[in-house]
DNA sequence: CGGGGTTTTGAAAAGTATCAAGGCTTGTGG
DNA sequence: CCACAAGCCTTGATACTTTTCAAAACCCCG
């Protein structure tokens, strides 16, 4: 069960700005302040905060957390389109409803904008909609490197790609590039990457032995960088 | 190469708005009208618009012929992103540089707008910005159905998924539905879906040993829609 | 300490890519 | 008008990658 809890907590705006798994977006300016006095809404594991077709009553900012973002098809195979991590947007969009589903990988915590008073602030706020325009562009770079990766790599180089990406956005943020947290399942990475989850499993167990990294409980350590990098480029085998 | 040529030949306004293989943006209403003004550049097969890295010195619209956006790995793999036919837009995108190539599939024609003139329209009409969200949430919309397409179905899927969808494309423009017109190369539809040009091909050779559709020189004949459709939702195969 | 879910590992099967060659189209030039 | 050349498309045989199915190992939490 979905609570509302109020808390006048303030997002610490994080530095970090990745190309890659974010398809999230990243806050719009004036959008910032704004979300900064809405409520909080609290959500444990599994919560969802919407679901692809769902009217678009609201737009999120991440406050603490990871969401996974997806759509399922009819069958019941799923496509993890990004991950949202704190300070990221979660259901920007000009539709009328959500086109993903979202679901709290953990326990989360949200702010809500109701969709109503961002189409206020576009009439008022001139520079708004470009501003919505950038966000957008940003996750459209985001989906279309996702793309290319699922449509054109093979497992080892979509799974060295999806570790580098996330090392590379530790050292945007200024923190160790070697140690890489994996808030998701190896379901959400495999649905990510196109994959199973034996298959990253199976690809994850050659890194390791390889020597590129090692695995621990929640995280896995980078060991060899460039080797990793060579992996994703596909110039070097596991 | 590629020449300019003055001609005061207005876009013909093609209702079609699908939400597949259409990754460029539809015209936005302010920009449409300034564009019929923009002189129009005439291209040749092959012809690029522009290179992935280059500065984003102007945007396009097609008026005539069909384009492919593709971004290259070092390595030489290629992924299709889009195709942009009639009245789509390319090259909208906040950042500064373009993060696609644009080809020309055969002969084309397009007219072109500055970058530094649509950040001035920005400037004196607020609800520019807004619109080129708008147009960037339907090219999301379309990059992550196709994301969808590449890493969760199957050759036989995803070729219908395509047949079907251009079907969709003529229906809604008012075409007969049957008929689907195929400008481009095996090479560039393989590309698209992440495969082979030898699996699409053995795709449509199965598809037709099946009675679902007929091929012909440039275009291919949907003989049964419903079949078509069954095989892109996995519920039949060939 | 136990139990459910996640992760890892193994063996076999399926799907797609690769390599190779032949056929078809289209445009060009004799 | 026909022959030819070049590129594109199709088809075949084989190899490889990834999935599938199954089971064991691990981990976290109560």
């Amino acid at each position: 069960m979905l609570m509302i809890h109020q808390a006048a907590h303030l997002i610490e705006e994080s530095p970090l700005l990745p190309p890659y798994p974010r398809t999230a977006s990243r806050p719009v300016d004036d959008l910032s302040a704004r979300l900064a006095r809405m409520p909080v809404k609290i959500l444990v594991q599994h919560d969802q905060l919407f679901r692809e077709g769902d009217d678009k009553t609201s737009i999120y900012q991440v406050v603490e957390g990871a969401f996974v973002l997806y759509r399922l098809l009819p069958n019941g195979r799923r496509q993890v389109t990004g991950f949202a991590v704190a300070g990221d947007m979660i259901g920007l969009g000009a539709g009328a409803s959500h086109r993903c589903s979202a679901e709290a990988s953990g326990a989360a915590k949200v702010r809500m904008l109701p969709a109503l008073a961002l189409h206020r602030m576009a009439d008022e706020d001139p520079h708004l909609g470009m501003q919505l325009y950038d966000a957008m562009s940003q996750e459209l770079a985001a989906v279309q490197d996702l793309l290319m990766t699922v449509g054109r790599l093979n497992a080892a180089e979509r799974v060295a790609t999806f570790l580098d990406s996330l090392s590379q956005r530790n050292a945007r943020a200024f923190r160790p590039a070697d140690r890489v947290e994996l808030p998701m399942t190896r379901c959400d990475i495999a649905d990510f990457l196109g994959l199973t989850t034996e298959t990253v499993s199976r690809t994850l167990t050659k890194l390791a032995n390889s020597g590129i990294i090692s695995r621990h409980s929640g995280h896995i350590r980078i060991l060899n960088a460039n080797a990793l990098e060579d992996v994703a480029a596909g110039d070097q085998s596991v």
